[in-house]
DNA sequence: TATGAATGAGCGTTCATTCAT
DNA sequence: CATGAATGAACGCTCATTCAT
């Protein structure tokens, strides 16, 4: 018999390793070499459990998001009020294994990537809009639709710009990110 | 009988080609091939006048900034209130020029470019603290000093974001994104 | 419990599958992974039976030569005079089996390959003996020395260019190839 | 000014290093290493002048047949009679150019890979179709329809078979296939 | 000033082969 | 007896760069 179960084992061990190249070098400098280096196998088992480059580079997109996603879910679950899921969306989004500078590094390869190519397009839609989403529904509950519509874009923006700076210029944690963003909620709440 | 002054022309124009390319293809499939064929020049020229690929990038970026910083000079000049002068950056970041989808899905390739860069680390860092330091130069007479760091942060993290959600998206003009801004500066001064 | 007696059926399997990875993709674009897919096995079966691709190889083309000679052997044995040995020979190389596309094909493979492979060299060229000699044998019979090399290198090269161009542009069946063949060697024999 | 004029005399060197390759190494073992090499060149500049590999090679066999072909029309025109006609149709494809070893091996791998690419088989029934043409036509005069069809399918075959025969066991020369081809036709022209 | 021919390192990918299980 | 995980060399190709003209 063969040596068995490693599939989950090596798909997990590449994709950290592409966040981990993409982190150091970004997108652009990162290929099968250097993910299969980080990884410590050949660069041939890329091929082997997930058929090239590209097909990797989106299971590491869809990792991420899922990540996101499933902290999400988890969060609003425990939130007992439209503000508290507000809170809550904000603090996962800012938590501290999202704002990673590795994570939030690929993030930013991902992001200027996926205009042209369509796979890592796609994810990035549904994600850009699960987000606004979230965000508008627990807003409904506080402000006017019209308020409301423009409060959930603006915070999706800040929460993506506030990544952005922070993989930019590093001068910005989690928790400051945090409270940029509250600062902004409670603005609009209370205006 | 050499052709004089072909200089500025042809920089100008090389760097509008590169623009150009990287709103069609992104950063990584632009090519040195792609930028002379937009310009309607031969592969050699870029390294005759700019030494080679990666001085053209920086040319382009600091180019782009270049543009955005007289823009704001101008529109600051004639600003004759702090809150006048918070709009005028906000105006300027969404103005039409700046919004050109190309331009941005541009920016969007140096910035995930710039973490592993020097030379463009530099150009992106310098616009960030300038950025930063007019918000922060007008909010300063409107709050107290915290807030007014805060609301810097948040408003340069918010501008950054909304181009970003238009260069993925393109579901937002330069005047909704005004709009969100200028909602945000006001719940935040009216707080 | 290991299976015994499985090597015949795996060796045939693998042998069936090679012929038509050939016949269907060409010899260049048979890799292993074709040939065990097509017989269901593992690629290291392989390796197993036949110690590597080349062997499987010079294995198949083997028992290709084998079939046509215990074919032709058979249909000696039952000529009764030199004309009808002669017609046997021809008979059994446009015979169905042997005329098959996907067998036509391999041999084309073979063909291009050994010039530049020792052991396919060495197979083809007892197979082109075999074929030369049993035919001068016959047609000494009917014919002067040198005219009966003549007509046997004449007829050999027919047989194998009858071969090709069905190979080649599948426009002629076993039945007209032999026609033309025997139109060939009554011509010579009533010249 | 550029270096000027390089193209014909590099496609002429590659296409020349292409059937030397092919001629001593096959065509499943000559690499785009091994023509450039050949060539005397860098292995960018077969894409740099034929886009890539298979153009190359799609380039090679149309060299190939253009040589074949302009021989024919050349010889055809100071042919006076069918029969002459004929036999200057069997000269040319056993010219001792044809028949240089190099060229027939190269013949012969491009055979074996025409049924499996689109571009090479059109080639290659663009040739078959002018042989067996040629041949009928002269043959028309000589003999009734039937006879005619049946003996150009001869002749051609045979003429490939002779070449095939010549690649594979290099014991023949273009003078001895020549004699061969012409006893099968005069034996069916006096049958 | 400008060309485009030419290079060669490095890319993503394929594949025959090995081997622990 | 059989698997399929894993390797690593070699493939076709791309591309920034150089340079003779």
């Amino acid at each position: 018999m063969p040596k068995v179960g490693m599939e989950p084992i090596r798909r997990r061990q590449l994709i950290e390793a592409t966040i981990a190249s993409m982190g150091e070098r970004g997108l652009a400098d990162t290929t099968v070499q250097t993910i299969s280096r980080g990884a410590g196998v050949s660069p041939g088992i890329i091929h082997h459990y997930f058929g090239g480059k590209d097909e990797l580079l989106a299971a590491t997109m869809r990792s991420m998001l899922e990540q996101l996603r499933a902290d999400v879910t988890e969060r609003l679950a425990a939130a007992g009020s439209p503000r508290a899921r507000l809170e809550a969306i904000i603090d996962c989004n800012f938590a501290e294994a999202q704002f990673d500078p590795r994570v939030v590094s690929a993030w930013l390869g991902f992001w200027a990537q996926s205009p042209h190519n369509p796979a890592l397009a796609r994810l990035q839609r549904i994600n850009a809009r699960r987000l606004h989403s979230n965000l508008r529904h627990s807003l409904r509950a506080l402000l006017p639709l019209e308020r409301a519509e423009r409060v959930a874009s603006g915070l999706a923006a800040m929460i993506d710009g506030l990544w952005l700076r922070s993989a930019l210029t590093g001068a910005m944690d989690g928790r400051e990110a945090r409270a940029v963003a509250l600062s902004y909620l409670d603005a609009e709440l209370n205006a």
